[in-house]
DNA sequence: CTGAAAGCGCTTACAG
DNA sequence: CTGAAAGCGCTTACAG
């Protein structure tokens, strides 16, 4: 690939002119400007941006960590955060540390660590000017230590006592939004199937639930809780728990477990929606495949990715101590 | 950011020095060495990329030119990619063109130019050593003209007469395998409703689907052949118009036709995979959660992920100059 | 084992 | 309007 220096020799003018040239300087001749820009056309010259960037040395550089670009609201998220920074002019670039590959890895912290560590170093060596961690599923995460030389922001998850700026979804209001609606069909022996234990989702959708159902007189039988993981075979296997004590509506923590429930249904001969009303979380595509289409959450992942540019650019451009965390609420999708 | 020069002032030693003992060279007293380790952990110093790469000139880096992110083909084309450049110790960065900012992407070649253009240069100016084009859907693309300092590969779609190695998948053999399986099953009156009109994969899949009806002394009828766009909306609107005539199994370009086909057959109370056998495409995760669970094809993303690295691998080690193309066959998933 | 010096490909005052 | 020179943060022969 050819250089800069010898773009000018072959132009017979010194670096600084051709360097002018191609940055669009006024103090230029228009001839010699166009011999360069056709000598540029010809020779196929490329500026170096390594050598650039060490030069000016100043870049407007956003590092994305992302836990898993495979995850399904990975894309949403960085989709949000890359339509806010193409308006602000700074370039992202994304580090995808692949967790998938270990099978383990939610049970294997060390594991994770490492990546966020090889994630930083990386993208601290490529001089970004900060970084948000867009996380696989919302928890607390503690991998950022205090003295990063750049901010950073987590976005879909939160961080520990270390506090950083933050943008995850609102559990509490959304599930308050959910069971008022069930509450607002004049359902009265309602269960709910719960994601995983220990999971901050499954604790705030849960206790929100209870709550509010309490609040309108209707408090939920202990009985009728009951935990799954998140999938849908485990949902399958809750509603058999819960399902044979008469309950007419369901709330489940995510669309694969009201799957799960389906399928529960489909093999006892019972129709979801009529027998049984039943309602997801995430408004995941498959939610409006299932048959009938199910009633769920929207998360705003969209949202969450520009809120999190958002704070990003303010961090930079403002206040950089800021550390404000932001909870978006949930989109109701009635079907 | 402290650089190498200061953190050589503070420990007393030169410049050479600090980069023999952070390259692990041989060549330095432990003691000096560990002094200087010591105060890279104080001081958080972490070396400059760019300035080590202009210094070295030679990076392993592949640019992946992504058309959307958010298709639901890339994250897993992307992975196996990754995957195979992991172990070949070649860092990949990622572009994402994110086409689906414009509604009329698909229409607007001009566009789409644009934005590859741009992608390359930014690509070629951050030194890749190849790229590899992922596509968001098969066709031919001609965005890459030929005299370009490093090879590309085209992965998920086709190079147009300017031959370009590329990787797709295998449409014929794929739709052989779901007419003979279909078949299999004693279907005489059989319909295909194919994806759009002027479309590649469309084009094989119904061509292919033909060839192998004849064959087998069952041709298909042309009036039980119609088009849809690839959509659940116009797949219940070709079921409407093809499945009066009293079809026993219907061939869907892909798994979104065949959910619209399902949408069309509950309408008219009638059962599918019972009074119609519904067959798909692609296995979009959408295809396990229809009622029934649907047949399909199984895309194999990973596996063009990995061959299209291989192929850019080969090209990078080897010959330069291969356009050698593949085709994947799909994996029949019977449900 | 250590350091002085050159140079990767650019940009930017500055002098003319 | 143009060019000589310094320098961004590193690495690498080379001399000692």
């Amino acid at each position: 690939m050819i250089t800069l220096k010898e773009l000018a020799d072959r132009c017979g003018v010194s670096t600084a002119t051709v360097s002018n040239a191609i940055n669009g300087k006024s103090n230029i001749s228009e001839t010699t400007k166009q011999r360069i820009l056709q000598m540029i056309k010809e020779t196929g010259y490329k500026p170096n941006f390594m050598a650039r960037t060490l030069r000016v040395n100043s870049k407007r550089t956003i590092g994305l960590v992302i836990e898993e670009l495979a995850a399904f609201s990975s894309a949403p998220i960085i989709e949000g955060i890359m339509r806010y920074f193409e308006k602000q002019k700074y370039e992202t670039i994304l580090y995808n540390m692949r967790v998938y590959s270990n099978p383990n890895w939610m049970n294997d912290e060390d594991f994770v660590q490492t990546c966020v560590n090889n994630a930083v170093e990386e993208l601290l060596s490529k001089q970004v000017n900060g970084i948000i961690h867009v996380a696989e599923h919302s928890r607390k995460l503690k991998y950022y230590n205090e003295n990063l030389p750049v901010p950073v922001v987590i976005s879909y998850a939160y961080p520990d006592e270390r506090k950083l700026p933050y943008v995850s979804i609102d559990d509490n209001s959304s599930t308050a939004k959910m069971a008022e609606y069930i509450l607002s069909k004049g359902h009265k022996k309602i269960a709910m199937i719960c994601g995983s234990k220990d999971n901050l989702h499954a604790e705030k959708r849960c206790n929100s639930f209870k709550r509010v159902l309490k609040e309108h007189g209707v408090p939920l039988d202990e009985n009728l809780c009951v935990y799954a993981n998140w999938t849908r075979e485990t949902g399958k296997a809750a509603a058999a728990k819960v399902l044979k004590k008469g309950v007419s509506a369901v709330f489940c923590h995510n669309d694969f477990i009201a799957a799960g429930v389906y399928d529960y249904l489909y093999e006892k001969n019972l129709q979801p929606g009529k027998d049984l009303l039943v309602t997801g979380f995430d408004n995941h595509i498959i939610s409006s495949f299932l048959h009938p289409e199910i009633t769920t959450m929207k998360l705003p992942l969209l949202e969450i990715g520009e809120k999190s540019a958002e704070l990003m650019d303010n961090l930079l451009e403002n206040d950089s101590t800021c550390t404000e965390g932001f909870e978006i609420p949930c989109e109701l999708i009635l079907r």
